[in-house]
DNA sequence: AGGACTGGGATCGAGT
DNA sequence: GACTCGATCCCAGTCC
């Protein structure tokens, strides 16, 4: 496969996301709009506890933002077309050593103001002001926030763990749970070792630090802890974007 | 008794 | 340089 044949196939995975993002986004508004109807029809919205929801005014405005935001989507999708010609291009090709994800998040979570938000760190948490679309195409194309020099955040690290077949005699997944993990009391230190390396720490990272750490997601919901020794759960809405990322790598490096 | 766990709080380092 | 955020570090206390 030539050079050219790579990008475009590369090129093709990314796009087919961003078009499944782009039909998801059409449903959503097909409901948006269902549920204008309903509300210009009886002249007011309201829930099943009867309560009174937001105006029409409201709606329309939802609408407005809600196409603002494909609009956006469809000027990354332009900008990634325009990179695969660029040089720019084969210098931020992901490699697949376990160190690459694509941050899908800043480009699907943009808000219609402009801001672009970030799905790990929850809705209300503008990623970078005045983000263009053109940037966020740069971003799909770029490798790991470490690597452009932004923290690698240990939930990260662990789901990476968590998907090394070579690392589950440290830390697995618990079976018949969703996103439930288990460090494994022998090679707990083990992971933290590794944690602390990856971090470059002059001092030698421990469990007790590490789950420390993990304690501290509890308070933005990413990482809740179980109530079972050395056991932690991914909350559905880390777990799903922390999947997304790896399924789009996986699917990268397979198209290589 | 001892390991795992919890939570408070100070501090550090990187990014903005 | 000030500020924020995430991580690190230490410690006292509780739980099993």
């Amino acid at each position: 496969m030539n050079s050219a044949q790579e990008y475009q196939t590369d090129l093709e995975v990314i796009l087919e996301f961003l078009e499944e993002h782009y039909r998801q986004e059409s449903r959503r508004k097909a409901l948006w709009n269902t549920r204008d109807l309903c509300a210009m029809s009886t002249g007011e919205v309201v829930n099943t506890s009867g309560e009174k929801l937001p105006s029409e005014e409201h709606f329309s405005n939802v609408l407005e933002q809600e196409k603002s935001q494909m609009h956006f989507s469809e000027q990354v999708m332009g900008s990634l077309a325009k990179a695969k010609g660029s040089d720019s291009y084969t210098d931020c090709r992901m490699n697949c050593n376990g160190t690459t994800a694509v941050d899908q998040s800043s480009v699907l979570h943009n808000s219609p103001d402009g801001r672009v938000l970030n799905a790990l760190n929850g809705p209300e948490r503008p990623l970078t002001p005045n983000t263009t679309p053109e940037k966020c195409a740069e971003s799909l194309l770029s490798i790991t926030p470490a690597e452009k020099g932004k923290k690698l955040r240990l939930f990260h690290f662990l789901f990476e763990m968590l998907e090394d077949p070579g690392m589950a005699h440290c830390v697995s997944w618990v079976p018949a749970t969703v996103g439930v993990f288990r460090f494994s009391a022998r090679h707990k230190e083990r992971v933290a070792e590794l944690w602390g390396q990856r971090k470059g720490n002059r001092m030698p990272m421990t469990y007790q630090k590490m789950s420390r750490a993990l304690r501290n997601y509890a308070r933005s919901g990413e990482i809740i802890k179980v109530k079972k020794k050395l056991t932690y759960k991914f909350s559905v809405a880390t777990l799903s974007t922390l999947r997304s990322q790896h399924g789009i790598k996986k699917a990268l490096c397979q198209s290589k």
